[in-house]
DNA sequence: CTTTTTAGACTGAACATTCAGTCAACTCTC
DNA sequence: GAGAGTTGACTGAATGTTCAGTCTAAAAAG
């Protein structure tokens, strides 16, 4: 075991029965991901991902037999992260409607997230590299289907418990994802229009306006509890 | 004048008083953008370009410097073709309705474009490259605002006309546009559930919804006078 | 009107660099 | 000592860019 490894457990709290091959692999993968924020898809370097964790390049060809597969897996475990996340946000929420809200603010405001290294500019690396990738196109294609019925199931068992309207569901989350993806684009581009904030509150009027509950901005959500909004890039 | 230049001078109509010279840049950056469409933005090689027009590839650094420059014009000639295309189609019509509607289309219906290789595809790698080259950057700011300057005016003036209601302008082209933004992303990657032909219906009720003027499916738009739809990619 | 010059368009071949992936050896740990 | 983990050195292919010229058409000179 080396130095590095060993530090690493050390740091985690969640380890137990990851053997160090998982941890480097997982290690490898944020790694990766960090790179692929700061350099984009296809100028990140194997090279690169080495240097960030202070090893050789070759060992992360070891781990992953090529950079595809690399990169590949590092966009799903990206993906899976965000979902997995997602869910456990959700899942502490009382009504409905603040699960919405919790929902869009996850789209929209960057609130300095905590593990998942998930910029909004890896979306967009992730859609130009699903255009022509059929691995990486059939991850977002999951993946796009997962946030969908994310928000179908939340908007029924909000009807069911009389909190929403009776909008078509599927229409309704087709709508919804879509203009938060729009939204995302402007503000990982950070567009001097659109602002979190702005993206946020608008998002929530179309929701709240479509599934006819009641909202207003500035209830707790933005510069509320969450950490001050990081500045620059 | 080279034989396929003189060609080209025969084969367009519009030449005039357009050099040799600008031909072939017109030239090559067409064929960058298809090569663009194909291949994806990083992938995109100037021997393809060149390849693509039976010239040597010396010659593409000929006219523009590097490859870069090629690419970052490449990607500014589609965004004025468009947006110059954009405008007149709604300069011929009578209503602010009818112009939202095609508005809409044109960013949901893949009708076989004429002369603007503008496939949804180039959106995609479009962001993705505008998150970390500032020319594109820029380009991309500047298309932005133009199209979003372009619905902001069409509602004011069909608010002027009383064909709409009084929403915020502003806040409504932000929506409108993010949302065909994200749509868009559906169509280019098509997606299973998000159809050209479902955005342009989702779009249109969302936009007759907030602008409050009647709407309804079927009237000629999809499947109407238009070529049919491509198959495929 | 003919010859010479010039300038722009264009090319083939080389150059230089970057980088993914290979390989043989070395080093831990069990 | 066996096998997983790890590395430095290397290679081979791809590709952007340079360069030294060639070719052609028009301008200038005679």
């Amino acid at each position: 075991m080396t130095d590095q490894v060993r530090e690493a457990v050390g740091a985690r709290g969640t380890v137990e029965a990851q053997g160090t091959a998982d941890l480097r692999r997982e290690q490898m993968l944020r790694a990766a991901l960090e790179v692929i924020c700061e350099r984009g898809y296809p100028d990140t370097r194997i090279a690169d991902v080495a240097e960030r964790i202070g090893i050789s390049p070759a060992l992360v060809i070891y781990y992953f037999k090529t950079k595809d597969q690399l990169l590949t897996e590092a966009i799903r475990y990206s993906e899976d992260t965000w979902y997995e996340d997602g869910q456990r946000r959700l899942a502490s929420l009382p009504t409905a409607a603040a699960r919405v809200e919790e929902l869009v603010a996850m789209s929209c405001l960057p609130e300095a997230d905590p593990e998942p290294h998930s910029s909004w500019l890896l979306w967009l690396d992730f859609w130009a590299q699903a255009a022509r990738n059929p691995e990486v196109a059939s991850v977002r294609q999951k993946s796009d289907e997962r946030w969908r019925e994310m928000i179908t199931s939340l908007v029924l068992t909000g009807q069911e418990a009389g909190e929403f309207a009776g909008v078509d569901a599927a229409d309704f989350s087709v709508a919804l994802s879509a203009l938060l993806d729009g939204l995302a684009v402007q503000i990982a581009l950070e567009d001097r229009v659109v602002d979190p904030v702005r993206a946020f509150e608008l998002s929530m009027h179309f929701a709240a306006n479509q599934l006819g509950f009641e909202w207003s901005p500035g209830r707790g959500r933005p510069g509320g509890n969450r950490k001050p909004r990081q500045k620059g890039r």
